[in-house]
RNA sequence: GGCGAUGUAGCUCAGUCGGUUAGAGCAUGCGGCUCAUAUCCGCAGUGUCCGGGGUUCGAAUCCCUGCAUCGCCA
């Protein structure tokens, strides 16, 4: 009897569009469940959707549209998101069913009745603007920073759940457990956090405050705030507390979160199920975030990745593939498409598309395409025991894939395929074809590559399914047959001799990175939504352009202009420029200000005065907007 | 400001308990093969192991200190 295998990912919070970090997450949860699946192991696979709170109101109201609208809509973005990254999940949890809000009420109500939450009123500043309270150090000049008016001085009563009561036994829990938050580091810096007194959570929100929520079986005049509502999805999801799947499955659960909510789940979740009197789950997995070219990735830098993007260019198991192997697991990681087409040419289509190719067209030059039969007594005097490294393979791969060591996992399987384009070449299979008194050496030379590749389809499936499918097909076997659990992949005598073997495929075609970059071109031209967007240019084109951060120092109107000003600036040396910003900016609020200037300008007289450089601005119906600096930099610092 | 992590080849990283000549993949150069997707196989390198100091017969590894980057906390 093996255990079963509960895998969940975060719930996503429906306030942003699905991204590269949330399909990581989700794609490591899937693999996981594939890999549960290799051994035979029950599996539960939960995803689903986060949908209360202030922040979706705001949002639906943005758009117009009422907050169930809102929800429905953005839930419907990363359900349907899903499939087409071949996620397999088992349930889509939405915080707004009402058997999670069932759920929520019926724990909520027991933690009540066990004396840990209670009723505290406490004072703070609150901007009525935001509809929130503020900390004295998120002040800016003791006023908003949204809306730079002072907070008024409130009361406000909410509910708390004594979390501080946990403390000490959720850091011997930890210590005797070492293993519960994983990687390492991560569970070092809860134990650093709890070295600190834990304060006791806040747990409710006044109606009048905020009405998008569950309301709190205790007092109807409250909603439950954030993380009872999302945390307690693990188990409504089972149909805690007397449902079939939760007696199943409930606590062989492993959760897998991304670096920014280690708190909530490494230490409410344990204190609230502790408090609930539920099992903790068996391990939090902790992954890093996913850089774009060396920076963070961000909507304002633009460089936020849409999967299904990656997905169209380079294919789907690809994709996967990259996200896989180029991360380890629990550290940061960097994306760039670079460094994906070179994997991708250099493992799967070098290594992996090319040895499949040549073994099958192989078969087909040799055997007219018929899988040979093997004399036993051949294997024994060849003696290159490609079937032990197979089985080495399998293991290694095992140990890593049960530890989320991905990428290792992955470098087992293709130290495997490397030696299995050794072994060709140590055999010279085209040498054997060419006398008949080597037939046999041949046949079973060819065998062992089939066999060989049949173990490699299999261990690739958690990562790439499809291509585990086309491998499997052109090795004779049925891919609905599950070929790919842990059991057949240890032995050595699954592909039938006789068995005829279709024509070879491509299975992964090379990047071409110059014909990448022009079907780019045409594919994306038409799909550009905004219309005044010019024509492309390269990164030559844009290196010519000397950007440079100017203080101004002093701005004076020009006679008989209505638009323009005259402005002396510093770019490390003193500048003169005329700017046509005089509608929207008066000369006095410039003086001291940072902008940023075109300092390569061919020089220009306009109104008689010679314009030295360009100054850039936003233009919307005639008002403008100065572009400037986030930081104070130093005057004539360049952009790039 | 406090705590912690990291710093190794052009790039991405491995390096156990201190122990021979510091490793792998990619990229580079040369050679070989022809079954194969210009693929594969072999060989060849290149290192201030972040800087400085210390312990030791011996330090990438342990200690102290400085620098850089990142994270958590305040």
């Amino acid at each position: 009897m093996t255990e079963p295998f509960y895998i969940t990912t975060p719930i996503y919070y429906v306030n942003a569009r699905p991204h590269l970090g949330h399909a990581y997450t989700t794609i490591v949860a899937d693999v996981v469940s594939r890999f549960a699946r290799m051994r035979k192991q029950e599996t539960f696979f939960l995803t689903g959707t986060d949908e209360h709170g202030d922040k979706v109101v705001k949002a639906a109201k943005k758009e117009n549209l009422s907050p169930r609208e809102y929800v429905d809509k953005i839930s419907g973005l990363f359900r349907s998101l899903w499939p087409e990254l071949n996620i397999e999940y088992s349930a889509f949890i939405r915080t707004t069913d009402p058997a999670h809000m069932a759920v929520v009420e019926e724990v909520l109500q027991k933690i009540y009745d066990n004396d840990d939450i209670y009723f505290s009123e406490y004072e703070g500043m609150y901007c009525f603007g935001c509809e929130r309270f503020y900390t004295e150090k998120e002040l800016v000049d003791g006023k908003c920073p949204d809306h730079k008016t002072k907070p008024e001085i409130i009361k406000e009563s909410n509910y708390f759940f004594r979390m501080s009561k946990y403390q000490d036994w959720l850091i011997d829990y930890i210590h005797k457990n070492p293993e519960f938050i994983r990687p390492e580091r991560y569970k070092n810096e809860v134990l650093a956090f709890l070295r600190e007194p834990l304060e006791d959570l806040c747990i409710s929100r006044p109606k009048s405050r905020l009405k998008w929520g569950i309301t709190l079986p205790f007092d109807e005049n409250f909603v439950t705030y954030v993380w009872f509502d999302a945390l307690l999805n693990y188990v409504s999801a089972l149909g805690y507390p007397n449902g079939k799947l939760f007696s199943k499955f409930w606590p062989h659960v492993q959760h897998i979160v991304a670096k920014d909510i280690l708190k909530p789940h490494g230490i409410y979740w344990p204190t609230m199920l502790k408090a609930a009197g539920i099992p903790l789950y068996h391990h939090l997995n902790v992954h890093g975030y996913w850089n774009v070219d060396h920076s963070k990735m961000s909507k304002s830098l633009g460089n936020v990745i849409e999967p299904i993007q990656m997905k169209n260019i380079y294919g789907l198991d690809t994709f996967r593939f990259f996200l896989m192997r180029d991360m380890v697991f629990g550290l940061d990681a960097d994306f760039s498409e670079d460094a994906m087409v070179q994997r991708i040419n250099s493992d799967l289509a070098n290594d992996l598309g090319n040895l499949f190719s040549r073994v099958i067209a192989m078969v087909h030059k040799y055997f007219k395409g018929v899988v040979p039969d093997v004399d036993p007594a051949i294997e024994q005097e060849l003696e290159l025991g490609l079937q032990e490294k197979a089985l080495s393979a399998v293991t290694e791969f095992e140990v890593n894939m049960e530890s989320f060591a991905f990428h290792k996992a992955l470098l087992a399987v293709w130290e495997f395929i490397s030696q299995m384009n050794k072994y060709i070449d140590l055999t010279a299979p085209w040498m054997l074809a060419k006398q008949k008194s080597t037939r046999k050496q041949l046949e079973a030379v060819i065998y062992n590559l089939l066999e060989g590749l049949r173990i490699v389809s299999g261990l690739i499936w958690p990562v790439m399914p499809e291509k585990t499918r086309s491998m499997q097909k052109h090795l004779g076997l049925d891919p609905e047959n599950k070929f790919y659990t842990l059991d057949l992949l240890r032995r050595w005598d699954v592909i039938k001799p006789g068995t005829v073997l279709p024509k070879g495929i491509t299975l992964f075609p090379r990047i071409d990175t110059k014909k990448l970059m022009e079907s780019r071109v045409n594919e994306t031209e038409p799909e550009r939504s905004d219309p005044g967007i010019k024509a492309d240019i390269t990164i030559e084109d844009l290196m010519k352009i000397d950007l440079r951060i100017a203080t101004v120092l002093k701005a004076e109107r020009i006679p008989r202009a209505k638009k323009l000003l005259k402005l002396e600036v510093d770019l490390g040396e003193k500048r003169t420029i005329v700017a046509g910003i005089a509608e929207t900016y008066d000369p006095e609020e410039l003086e001291g200000k940072q902008v940023i200037v075109v300092a390569n300008l061919k020089p220009a007289k306009i109104m008689g005065i010679v314009s030295n450089g360009m100054l850039l601005a936003a233009v919307e119906n005639g008002k403008c907007s100065v572009a400037t600096s986030d930081q104070p930099m130093a005057p004539g610092t360049a952009l790039q």
